[in-house]
DNA sequence: CCGATCTACGATGCAGCATAGTAGGCCGTT
DNA sequence: AACGGCCTACTATGCTGCATCGTAGATCGG
């Protein structure tokens, strides 16, 4: 549900790097640089992102202009969980990713993980495990 | 590229469950049990699997017989870190995943590194990112 | 040689994505 | 008021991936 293709993708990129709301136009100007493409191509991805929830958008005169419903690092976040949610194993999968991390990234998550259990974080149910 | 069907994922979860070479046979006939299907629906899916590399065949007799390649742990862990690889921000996105755990979870996964810690663990090549 | 079983190959249907054309609305300019 | 631009809405096409099977041909036990 929130896998997107590859243009999908460089849309989004783009909204969230600008991190403000941007019109069709922009978002295609800007892809023109790369490629050809059409102002409609874009219109239509712009307005599937819409549908799919991935992408706010607003009037602003006669144009709409979009933004991006999350940052990136959430959706990435969701999509972790995702991919996460339809594994049997949650505990083994999450142990052998974290296993796989750079040593940098594995001391990057403990010190998060050290912030957060200070505060008694307590964000997802505990005990609904299979 | 990790990513799959439906039917492809019900078949995995048959060989990560069985965790033995398993024959077109022996999964179309546990699959009968829910629905019906053609043996060769099976056996295509079979073969796309083994010609996307996630499981192995052997012959055995005139049947093959099908292993899955990764644990479904190390598969899982291996598409958390395709998510990830797709982000600008790998640390961002850590935090900000490792925040949605529910705070069993983060010890869990806290115990786990400081194991890894005390082994000097260093699976992932530190400072290649992008 | 016969029937059962298995593989190889091909065909169909459906869904998601990329791509873009056309029609119609709105607005500023002449 | 009519014209040309720009924008949206709607529609259409092609491609690719997955699910689904059928048929043909090889093989093995009787």
């Amino acid at each position: 549900m929130k896998q997107m293709g590859q243009l999908e993708a460089a849309v989004m990129h783009r909204l969230w790097d600008w991190d403000r709301p941007a019109s069709v136009r922009e978002v295609v100007d800007d892809l023109q640089r790369e490629r050809k493409i059409a102002y409609t191509t874009v219109m239509t991805v712009l307005d599937n992102l819409h549908r799919k929830g991935l992408v706010h958008r607003q009037k602003q005169g006669r144009a709409y202009v979009y933004t991006a419903v999350m940052s990136q690092e959430d959706h990435t976040a969701s999509m972790l969980e995702d991919v996460l949610a339809q594994t049997a194993d949650r505990g083994a999968a999450l142990l052998n990713f974290v296993e796989q991390l750079s040593s940098e990234e594995q001391v990057q998550v403990r010190t998060a993980l050290a912030k957060f259990s200070k505060r008694g974080n307590q964000s997802r149910d505990p005990g609904e495990k299979e």
